[in-house]
DNA sequence: TCCTTATTGGAGAAGTCTCTCTAAAACTCA
DNA sequence: TGAGTTTTAGAGAGACTTCTCCAATAAGGA
């Protein structure tokens, strides 16, 4: 039933990935993607209809690709496999791991569609509530206890990816352990 | 001798700092900073040649202003006095912690005049010297024990503002505890 | 085969952005 | 006061962007 697709949405937003890998989020523009994905500016406005909503696309499929593979981790090895999980996730997705690097704000949030924005706060959610579960299941019920267990678990392997992406190069396989071995002793 | 200046370089900065505070890095354009400032935008390139060499006056006045106080810390305080300051600072300058939450890739650093790129390389040897000076004082002499005291001094701080900065609120004070205790277990 | 539907491909309007250029203005010093 | 210098103030060129619109195209089903 129709003509079929020759620039579906997920080759676009490959090409928006790669974009923010090499120029940052300032350089996905409809114009740019449309370039990079060989295809005419006016396939990328039949996929989306603008650009806060092709920017919020790109940062929801990131963040719950990433989002799939930490909860498993976290429900099959505990928080320290969690900490582990973010450091490899981003070494093995490099141009992904950039583009949470930059943080949705960077990719105007505020403009994004309602809809976009309900799905991510409840994939967030789902990740936070995780975290809750997990941490009152190890016994950690005040609050300055769970602040430190989600700095041991998200935040800190966070650290670590930031500091080797800044310098452009790539992650070394050591830095999974570097992350590991910190959660652990931040966990006590 | 000659007219005086309406709008300096300081002002025209400060303008974006705030336009990033707001909207993010991508909010600073030319325009936007001559609007913001209440300037014409002749009177912004009369202070910078062109938009790259803004930018980079904004990162380069930014981090050189976070890197003055956090060596003093270092010095008079150790390491945990540095990772507080981290935490510390950016709690008193939401907007410019902001500025380094981006990131100097984000402001086109690969675009910046090589002039200013030798300025920061400069600024940020001096801080990876003094970091390598108190790392050898206080025994940590491998490569990966290296790795770990910059993890706790610099990298877990920077972590803690990020999470709140991300959340939009003020930083609590307890934070710069948080970082300053988290440090600590990591140096053990 | 013809109708329906989905998609392509690209021209073009309207706006924004960067940057240039110049005349006027405002100060200092001789 | 007048010469010299620095800065303002803003118009405008040219490039690039977002987004609209529509004819042409390619498939499936009656």
């Amino acid at each position: 039933m129709g003509r079929p697709p020759r620039h579906d949405a997920d080759k676009l937003l490959d090409a928006a990935v790669g974009l923010v890998a090499e120029g940052g989020p300032r350089a996905v523009t409809m114009a740019a993607v449309a370039r990079a994905a060989r295809a005419p500016s006016g396939s990328v406005y039949h996929r989306f209809p603008d650009q806060p909503a092709l920017l919020a696309e790109l940062w929801l499929r990131t963040v719950t690709r990433f989002q799939a593979g930490f909860l498993a981790a976290l429900d099959s090895g505990g928080p320290v496999a969690g900490a582990r999980h973010v450091v490899e996730w981003s070494r093995r997705n490099v141009p992904e791991a950039r583009v949470l690097l930059a943080g949705a704000r960077a990719f105007g949030e505020p403009d994004w569609p309602q809809e976009a924005r309900d799905r991510l706060a409840a994939a967030n959610e789902e990740v936070f509530a995780a975290m809750r579960r997990l941490g009152a299941e190890l016994g950690f019920t005040r609050k300055r206890e769970m602040s430190r267990f989600q700095l041991a678990v998200v935040d800190l392997p966070y650290a670590v990816v930031r500091r080797n992406l800044l310098r452009g190069e790539e992650i070394p396989a050591f830095e999974a352990d570097v992350a590991a071995d910190a959660a652990r002793d931040l966990l006590g």
